[in-house]
DNA sequence: CACTACTTTTGAACACGTTCAGAAAAAGGA
DNA sequence: TCCTTTTTCTGAACGTGTTCAAAAGTAGTG
């Protein structure tokens, strides 16, 4: 096969995905029937399920792409600042600008809370996502100037990535004008956050921050 | 009309709801079918949807039932010590002790992290029981030794109970046996959080203390 | 071409939650 | 009692996501 020339298969795939993500975005993900996005891709209904076992894998596989496109974002993030506050800020804030156009579709997803399902971004199926994800966080430690205390290292990438998603969570909801609520949350939650972490280092603090270890420690096992 | 002699009407709608809920318990929510559920209860189909607006709804009103009969336990349970850590821990337990045999059930509505959906945790709908629910958190928290410190007051108890939510959500989808985690995870995080508390009321926290009132000042707004 | 094996597409059918026009039953009122 | 109003119930119908047997298309082999 050619260079470039994607297979026809691929193609039908795309086709369909194309449709769907437009018309999510015009009507809303709830309002899109399959039968309209299959129409739209010019073919019979069931067609659209030899590509997509579901309604939601088509947005999963959107979110798949997504992670792929975020990531020459996510290491100029990276590059531009040494502070760990302004890294994280920059990492958080290329997802939210990324999602901004496709924001209720996130919607869409982030009702499977449950792990067991496909779906759900503590999934097996998702793990990969997840796994690479934290990563950027760990290198956002790494290489900035406050890194935290040693024995907390081993999870405080899962921790912030944690941090991340409640705020990502938040923000798909945000019904406040701009999400300028969102916004507010983001900023001042991050210095307390940063703050922690500065503050978990004083000798003062090692008791429970031990018990901090200690519980993902048993809960991660 | 009589005492203790219920309406007709009313009559019917326990008939329904016990139906569903054996039901549910025996096969889960999504296997039940509202069709099962009314033949069930020895009506046509439709005269379910009379006296439920949705599926979900009998899960809501069940929720609501929950509420008023753990009521006298959450009383007795905040009798049994003045110590803080005690007191969350027995709130805590109550529930889950409550919501044992059902606890799949509940998996049924976790799904709506969308605070306009009514049967959000987070709703207009669920507001009630939200308040009075943080109530005795509030609770908890004044007649106990460790108060924490003044200005965190206002919203300690919002946060305790968002803290329990998460709790809660843990152990709904915890598979490890007898949910050993989600025991180990109350116990551990517990402590954290109540060493938290103490640690806030020490000068050097001030700043941090500050960030988090502040924050929570905007978001409740 | 003919035959086979595989991939892709079709559209009817299924089960579900939900709606609704209207029937039946109950409750008042004269 | 008869008539009206209100409450309760019926079951067919709708629109949905999804499945599936079978048809159509494609590719490789002789």
């Amino acid at each position: 096969m050619p260079d470039g020339v994607k297979k026809k298969s691929e193609e039908t795939r795309d086709r369909i995905m194309k449709a769907a993500l437009e018309m999510f975005h015009d009507g809303g993900f709830d309002s899109t029937t399959m039968r309209d996005i299959a129409a739209r891709a010019e073919m019979a209904t069931g067609a659209a399920y030899y590509y997509f076992d579901s309604k939601d894998a088509i947005v999963l596989a959107f979110y798949d792409r997504a992670r792929s496109e975020m990531e020459p974002r996510l290491e100029q993030a990276l590059e531009k600042s040494r502070d760990l506050k302004e890294r994280l800020r920059g990492l958080i804030e290329v997802k939210l600008d990324y999602f901004a156009p496709s924001r209720k579709l996130l919607g869409a997803l982030s009702g499977h809370t449950n792990p067991d399902s496909p779906l759900s971004p503590f999934s097996e199926r998702t793990r990969e996502i997840r796994e690479h994800d934290i990563a950027f966080f760990e290198r956002a430690l790494l290489e900035s100037r406050t890194t935290g205390p040693k024995d907390l290292k081993k999870h405080l990438p899962r921790l912030l990535w944690m941090y991340q998603m409640g705020i990502i969570l938040f923000w798909i909801y945000d019904s406040s004008r701009g999400q300028t609520k969102s916004d507010l949350l983001l900023t001042k939650s991050l210095d307390i956050v940063v703050r922690l972490i500065k503050l978990s280092s004083l000798p003062l603090t090692g008791p429970i921050r031990r018990s901090v270890v200690q519980l993902m420690d048993t809960l991660v096992s």
